[in-house]
DNA sequence: TTGAAAGCGCTAACAT
DNA sequence: ATGTTAGCGCTTTCAA
């Protein structure tokens, strides 16, 4: 049997086999009150029959609303993003709420095309998980319909709400984990200058000037400069390394390996994100857990305030992370 | 400045600001031809000073087709998917479509809903990233809608065409390298039975029963089993084991550290998707790359053949992986 | 319990 | 160059 482009059987379509009025139809297949039972069956039949599925287009131009989330995302292949996606799903179904997903493939523009064809389609509102979406785009988003990005915009819009990890706690976790394994110099590594980056560098001078220290950040641009870094580093007398992020702390286990310093022996790494690698890699990554899923749930809670409940005024969460000690780090060598 | 929850601009408000009929604008907006200067500058005007958007809904009921190609994706999580989804956008975007993204959560009712969710919104074309899929469903969605499947599914139905890498083909490369390396003891090790599994596994036989070897191989149900197994494989003479994927690699490289097997030196180990853990894990993974972009770029042209050429009949193509050696294979001991 | 009719926002064919 | 009009497929009054 080739494929028959035929043309899509309408509500049309099913009255006519059913034998009754296209609004009848439409009743009957949602479900409503007051329908006969020899109608209904009529019209179910009709309507498996033809193979009939309603067009989501239509019903959402009648109705003002899609019962559709969508969900626009930097970066598909960070597991990060795909744990908050997770969240939101639940949520959203939770709620009878569909979730559709646009890519925005670490392109500003792209990502703004993306979070207009959510729009375009009507969507009830729109989780952005990405800091990197562009200001305005999502301000005119925020126009037309209830906008919440997880993350750390450099400048959340007004009009647009927010949820995030504390970044400068989780820090400060990590900083206490490793006070309490006995070191003295500990360095923050970090290839980034974004918000959340910022963030953690603050939450980790706090607490180790708390501690009576003197802060140590070393910034580079990629992570591939790190194993030049590396070396002088651990010359310098650092016993651990505090990383902006997962990615950031391999390279430095990398480094490590490579150099012949042992983990956790002479060196003790912590990352952020517990991101699936932290889990795999040799040692086990210790690193600073942000509560993905809830970061999810709770962006839809705030999608819906908006969408449902009519609040109108702006609000952005803060959400606690929490560290997960592997075996990156040790007790710091007397 | 509260977040206004207020009607969308139609393009009867940018008529009326413009002082100009609906049609034009729609024609302006659209760049169409034969609209004055004047026109189109205060139509623009009007348009963004409204915040104006089309209704995507509107215009796709009107025109029959909305642009818009839709992905349903197993697995958010897995890279493997990931790459091919970029391959899908790529393709897409040089036709002048955009994607949507559905998400089954490697549920086969959810993937279903989903699949059923973008047929609703009569999307012009479905990639389904995914062996898992329902045959029904995926029929129904082909009535409405050109169907490609990225993967082998059990019995893929008619009316729907097919994308897949050529398993056999991959293992015989894999194979063919231990047999260069001196291997003659290659184990194959699965924990699935699903066809790509199946595939693999006879490409694998054909070409050791080729070398003139008898085929081993170890079959279990989950990848923790595998620790309890590597030892006796290891004792029962086996130099080269050649897994069903990246995952099952790993877990065979974990169980060998643990035992103290050193690989490559005495045992080689090569996976199967290339995936990004391939390239982490220590030693790095030799893996059987699967074409993944290649494979979405694949599945759009099939989908624009049937949506825009009106093909009808079936096609299943297979793209030819390839081998990529790491350091988790070496030369045979003696 | 059922049907008729209006209209969601837009495009496209047809006037002017 | 610009305006008028008829639907696209559906839900939703309102009548019968």
């Amino acid at each position: 049997m080739p494929h028959a482009p035929s043309r899509r059987p309408t509500i049309l379509d099913v009255a006519r086999v059913a034998g009754v009025s296209k609004s009848l139809v439409s009743l009957a297949l949602r479900g409503g009150p007051g329908v006969s039972e020899s109608a209904r069956a009529r019209i179910t039949a009709a309507a498996d029959q033809l193979g009939y599925r309603s067009n989501a287009l239509a019903r959402g131009l009648v109705q003002g609303r899609t019962m559709l989330l969508g969900v626009l995302l930097t970066d598909l292949a960070n597991p990060y993003h795909t744990d908050v996606v997770a969240g939101v799903e639940e949520a959203a179904a939770e709620a009878g709420f569909g979730v559709l997903l646009a890519h925005g493939r670490r392109d500003a523009e792209r990502l703004a095309t993306q979070l207009g064809t959510l729009v375009e389609l009507n969507v009830d509102g729109v989780v952005a998980i990405s800091s990197w979406v562009d200001g305005d785009a999502l301000r005119a988003a925020a126009r037309r319909t209830p906008v919440v990005v997880v993350g750390r915009p450099e400048h959340p819009p007004e009009g647009v709400d927010t949820v995030a990890n504390d970044d400068a706690a989780g820090a400060g976790q990590a900083v206490a984990h490793l006070l309490d394994l006995g070191h003295r110099e500990i360095v923050f590594v970090t290839t980034s200058r974004r918000p959340a980056a910022q963030g953690r560098r603050r939450g980790y001078e706090t607490a180790v000037r708390g501690a009576g220290l003197t802060p140590r950040v070393l910034a580079v641009e990629h992570a591939d400069q790190l194993h030049a870094h590396a070396a002088p580093l651990v010359a310098s007398g650092a016993t651990a390394l505090l990383a902006n992020n997962d990615l950031t702390a391999v390279a430095l286990l990398d480094a490590a390996h490579d150099l012949g310093v042992p983990v956790p022996g002479r060196l003790s790494v912590v990352g952020y994100d517990n991101s699936t690698v932290a889990a795999l890699v040799r040692p086990r990554l210790t690193s600073v857990d942000q509560p993905r899923p809830e970061l999810g749930r709770t962006a839809v809670r705030l999608l819906l305030e908006r969408a449902v409940d009519g609040r109108t005024a702006d609000r952005h969460e803060v959400l606690r992370p929490r560290l997960v000690p592997r075996t990156s780090t040790g007790p710091a060598r007397p």
